[in-house]
RNA sequence: GCGGGUGUGGCGAAAUUGGCAGACGCACCAGACUUAGGAUCUGGCGCUUAACGGCAUGGGGGUUCGAGUCCCUCCACCCGCACCA
């Protein structure tokens, strides 16, 4: 009988749909009384986004392995929770509604059907009554809902905890506090609306205020920190730059304690958790009021190292510090402020690219030093950042590289104040050791640092010039965005003053709009929705939540996707608490999971939950990488391409630029081309857009700066040689950006040219070679290297699941190396996993009629016991590569035992259909016999019984190297093994006489020392 | 610069507390069967040597009867953060 996968697997899919199979229960659930559940077990993927490009072979990575993780614990008694959905607002949706009109709740819509037609096919055990999707009203309601929450809370340090902002406008009322309105003192009472509610601005969790923003000018939007990489953005690399605008942001900085400190608690890899507390930043250190000469004004400074305070020879602020303008003398004035001009039109990526160069400007004013008195030259620096501390420092240049260089350049004074116990630091002119003692330094000289440190804060606090202090680096999370593919904020304006929507009005639904860009006045998309106003009268906030708002809950959801009252009723999140296990890539380590542990925590200071974190283990996936195919292009405009290296070979010219298959360049340019040979050049070449590829092997160091490197599709390419037939025939895999083009490709190679247009293989030279440069990276659309693993839509080939089936596909992917760890991927070894289903299903198929059969032999059930160790240990630990060598192993052991016991097949059919479930559906039901599905039927126990040997075969070594082996019986003790292998035949070549010692490890080894 | 991770055959990788290095699979080699195939089965397969043996877990050193595993040191690659005072 052949294995029919393709037949199987549909069969089963149908079944498991049909009979609703992976049902999670919630408590108030009917059937749930029936059952007689060991616990709940909550599985969680992290939530995609469907992006048009589908899912790839790298996706299911994940998915597979909380599959196999959600089966084992249903077969071992749990209620399993185990649900998916769609994450699905975002930036690549909107940018292709820009670009073709069409609405992105269609081509979302589009999206997800082609997801969950990938997903469907490789056998998930998902409970699909859950589904959620973040771009759904009735989803998206919830998120506004809290949103408001937000607003309306703010954060009582002294309880530590978010309360809702009554109580804090109740203390305003009570406690006779002052507000200080253009210069008067006021009680709350006294304050008009608006200047109540600017107040209450200040508090708010969730709050719209002046704010230093990344504005990213080609996507028209503000990003979160997170979302800037490198001084671009995440999504797409375009570049970001500082920009002042009124901005909603979240308050996480009141949560920065409790994040960093719940990470001790968490089951999270090291990696992740040292992300998120360097993201946090944690730094303490005092604050120092410095007076400005001639002026009412001070300068706080921030400092870790307040010991070294005597050390300070200047001020440095950064650009953007208001009191700059405040302080400058007139003599200065100009220079300074052409020195601000300049550093506000730097972006971010030219600072962050050239951070060695110094640049500053002295201010012409001198603060006074809070203990000697003496003046100190005010400057400012590029190298402050408005956004941490104060925006100012002290410089010590003595013990701080970043004021040494800054002083060196500038040419300040140096001042040592900390003598090191390090003698090889003692002639250094800058060090910054906390072993060493104060020096010059009245009110501290000789104390140790961590002494001194303790006694000057006393004292800065007691003179009243500032306090110990923590500081951190992360910083409010901007949570506007000008885009129009988001939830809407909840938000309307009455008379300028921003108040919440009525909970009862919620959701404010996304409005239609005629395009998707910004109207001519610069306003978000949502400002084109002329008519829509709340009570029709007044305007709605107009931009949207950023992407992580909606994942930021998503997890309470699925506990109760269906509750139109709450956005989770309290009997589920009371039920289903965290996420047991999360699994999920390790890029969304300071986005996503901090804002998702921020949440979290919120909705618990508020009563709604009772979990202070949404998930209690995590596991990254490693990311299947993929193969670029990289060929080369002239770079541009006139550049004359040059073989220098081989003098006989032709000539190319270019004397424009060309248009490229590359992103980068869309302009149509025309290039004339000319060959010293037989090609023929049509004639209407000049009309038409060319594009000239070169082969590897021309490039060189003398010419590699007149060509760019780009990414042709991977498919194209095989064992990195062009593969010319797909070349002539397949137009869509090269013009992926346009598809329409009509396109000229030659092809330049050694041997010399080839147009492609002449689409004949018989006009190439022989044996023609075209060759990329294959690069292992990360797998997307936009390096072209994408593989998908059922038929690939754009070229029709058959994928994995296709050719091999999705239990082959699952368990490849794991077969393929440890969870955690990147790969590349590759097909070579696929072969091993699917001839081993083929001997695994013949196994089952040795007898007509296993029913039947006799009682196991006790060889068969040691193969099976020792497996039943053996996977539950590897599932336990995640460790599902082993575990795929363990069933192998099983297998050839019950292949060559000839087995056809039933208990044992049905034991190593429900230990791996967490593994390959339509296989060990099909041989359950329709082999073995069974009635109701393979899911339940109870994971195996394993019994050490059938594992007990009694002889072991006792290696033994002569100084620590193996050189024989001997059979001895376990009864034996130490004494009567050594005894025994001292008068073996063997050992006699080794030793002469008696040896120094022997070690004997029972059951293990014996080393014999001469 | 700081932090995290990884280094083992031609390749993907295994290896409980330190105890037979290379399980399992791919590729390769030889053979069987054969309706010649991307089927199945048997055997071989780290390097080196004619063989005995010797050498091998990124390099060097150490602890130990014994080290891929523990300690020190250096190197390479990958990832994250980065003028955070």
């Amino acid at each position: 009988m052949e294995y029919n996968f393709s037949e199987i697997e549909k069969r089963w899919q149908q079944y498991w749909a049909k009979k609703k199979t992976f049902k999670a229960l919630n408590p108030d659930d009917p059937e749930f009384g029936k059952k007689n559940f060991k616990g709940k077990y909550y599985v969680l993927d992290m939530f995609p986004y469907p992006s048009g490009a589908g899912l790839h072979v790298g996706h299911p990575l994940g998915y597979i392995a909380s599959d196999i993780a959600a089966r084992y614990k249903r077969l071992c008694g749990y209620n399993v929770l185990h649900p998916m959905g769609y994450d699905s607002f975002g930036l690549p949706a909107e940018q292709y509604a820009i670009q073709t009109g069409q609405h992105p709740a269609v081509t979302t819509e589009q999206n997800i059907k082609r997801y969950r037609e990938q997903l469907d096919k490789i056998g998930f055990s998902f409970d699909w009554d859950r589904e959620v999707k973040t771009s759904d009203p009735d989803y998206y309601k919830w998120t506004q809902w809290i949103f408001l929450k937000l607003f309306n809370s703010w954060y009582n340090i002294e309880k530590d905890k978010a309360e809702p902002i009554e109580t804090l406008i109740e203390r305003f009322r009570n406690q006779e506090s002052r507000f200080t309105v253009d210069g008067f003192e006021k009680k709350w009472n006294e304050l008009n609306e608006k200047e109540q509610s600017d107040v209450l601005m200040e508090y708010r969790l969730a709050y719209l205020s002046e704010a230093w923003v990344n504005w990213c000018p080609a996507l028209g939007t503000v990003l979160a920190n997170d979302e800037v990489k490198d001084g671009v953005s995440e999504r797409g690399g375009h570049p970001v730059e500082r920009k002042r605008m009124p901005q909603w942001s979240l308050r996480i900085t009141s949560y920065a304690e409790r994040l960093l400190k719940g990470l001790d608690t968490l089951d999270w890899s090291e990696s992740i958790k040292e992300a998120q507390r360097n993201w946090i930043g944690r730094s303490e250190g005092t604050s120092i009021q410095f007076k400005i000469e001639h002026s009412e004004l001070t300068i706080e400074v921030f400092t870790t190292r307040p010991d070294t305070v005597y050390g300070v020879t200047f001020l440095t602020l950064a650009p953007e510090n208001d009191l700059v303008l405040q302080i400058i003398t007139d003599e200065y004035k100009a220079k300074v402020e052409e020195y601000i001009h300049y550093a506000k039109n730097r972006s971010e990526r030219e600072r962050q690219a050239d951070v060695k160069k110094i640049t500053g400007q002295f201010t012409g004013a001198y603060a006074i030093h809070p203990f000697t008195n003496e003046k100190i030259p005010v400057w400012v620096g590029e190298y402050v950042l408005a956004g941490y501390g104060t925006g100012a420092v002290m410089g010590v240049p003595a013990h701080d590289t970043r004021d040494y260089a800054f002083a060196k350049h500038f040419n300040l004074p140096i001042k040592k104040v900390i003598q090191p116990n390090d003698p090889a630091l003692a002639n250094e002119e800058c060090f910054d050791t906390y072993n060493g003692q104060c020096i010059h330094s009245e009110l501290i000289n000789g104390l140790e640092v961590t002494e001194a440190i303790k006694k000057i804060i006393a004292e800065i606090e007691k003179r009243g010039l500032g306090k110990g202090k923590v500081n951190y680096r992360l910083r409010d999370a901007i949570f506007g965005r000008q885009r129009y593919w988001g939830e809407p904020i909840p938000i309307y304006y009455e008379k300028g003053i921003p108040k919440s929507v009525d909970e009862k009005d919620l959701p404010v639904v996304l409005p239609d709009v005629d395009k998707y860009l910004p109207t001519e006045s610069g306003e978000p998309p949502l400002a084109r929705a002329e008519k829509w106003k709340y009570k029709d009268r007044f305007d709605y906030e107009h931009t949207t939540m950023p992407g992580w708002a909606g994942s930021s809950w998503y997890f309470l959801r699925y506990m109760d996707p269906q509750n139109e009252k709450e956005f989770a009723g309290k009997t589920a999140t009371g039920y289903w608490q965290q996420v047991d296990l999360y699994i999920g890539g390790s890029e969304h380590a300071t986005g996503h999971l901090l804002y998702f542990r921020f949440w979290t925590k919120f909705l618990k200071d508020l009563g709604y939950i009772s979990i202070d974190e949404p998930a209690q283990k995590l596991i990254n996936q490693g990311m299947i990488q993929g193969v670029s195919e990289k060929v080369y292009l002239p770079k541009s405009i006139s550049s004359r391409f040059d073989f220098a290296s081989n003098p006989n070979k032709r000539l190319i010219y270019f004397t424009t630029g060309i248009d490229a298959i590359d992103s980068r360049l869309t302009q149509p340019i025309e290039i004339y081309f000319h060959e010293y040979g037989s090609m023929e050049v049509p004639s209407d070449l000049d009309n038409l857009r060319q594009i000239i590829l070169i082969s590897e092997e021309l490039i060189n160091d003398s010419n590699r700066e007149s060509v760019i490197q780009v990414n042709m599709d991977a498919r194209l390419f095989e064992n990195s040689k062009l593969d010319l037939k797909r070349f002539f025939e397949s137009e869509k895999l090269l013009n992926i950006n346009n598809p329409n083009a009509n396109h000229i490709y030659i092809l330049v190679n050694e041997q010399g040219s080839v147009i492609r247009r002449l689409k004949d293989e018989s006009l190439l030279p022989a044996n023609f070679e075209f060759k990329s440069v294959p690069e292992v990276e990360k797998m997307s659309k936009s390096k072209r290297n994408v593989i998908t693993p059922d038929t690939d839509p754009e070229n029709g080939q058959p994928g994995i699941i296709e050719q091999y089936g999705a239990d082959c596909l699952r368990m490849y992917e794991m077969f393929l190396g440890p969870l955690e760890q990147h790969k590349p991927w590759n097909t070579n070894g696929i072969t091993g996993v699917f001839n081993f289903l083929k001997k695994m299903w013949r196994l089952y198929h040795l007898s007509p009629d296993l029913s039947s059969q006799s009682e196991a032999d006790s060889k068969a059930l040691k193969v099976l016991h020792r497996t039943i160790k053996k996977i539950t240990e590897d599932i336990e630990n995640y460790s599902f590569n082993t575990a795929v060598s363990a069933f192998m192993i099983c297998v050839n052991e019950l292949t060559d035992l000839k087995c056809t016991s039933k208990e044992v097949l049905e034991k190593l059919c429900i230990l791996i259909s967490p593994f390959a479930p339509h296989l060990a559906e099909e041989l359950w039901q329709n082999k073995l016999g069974h009635d109701g599905s393979v899911a339940y039927a109870g994971w195996p126990k394993y019994e050490e019984q059938y594992l007990v040997e009694d002889s072991y075969e006792y290696p033994v070594s002569i100084n620590g190297k193996t050189r024989f082996k001997i059979p001895l019986s376990l009864k034996l003790t130490k004494e009567e093994v050594e005894q025994a292998v001292l008068s073996a035949e063997e050992i006699k070549k080794y030793i002469q006489g008696s040896p120094k010692k022997v070690i004997v490890v029972p059951g293990r080894i014996v080393n014999v020392v001469v």
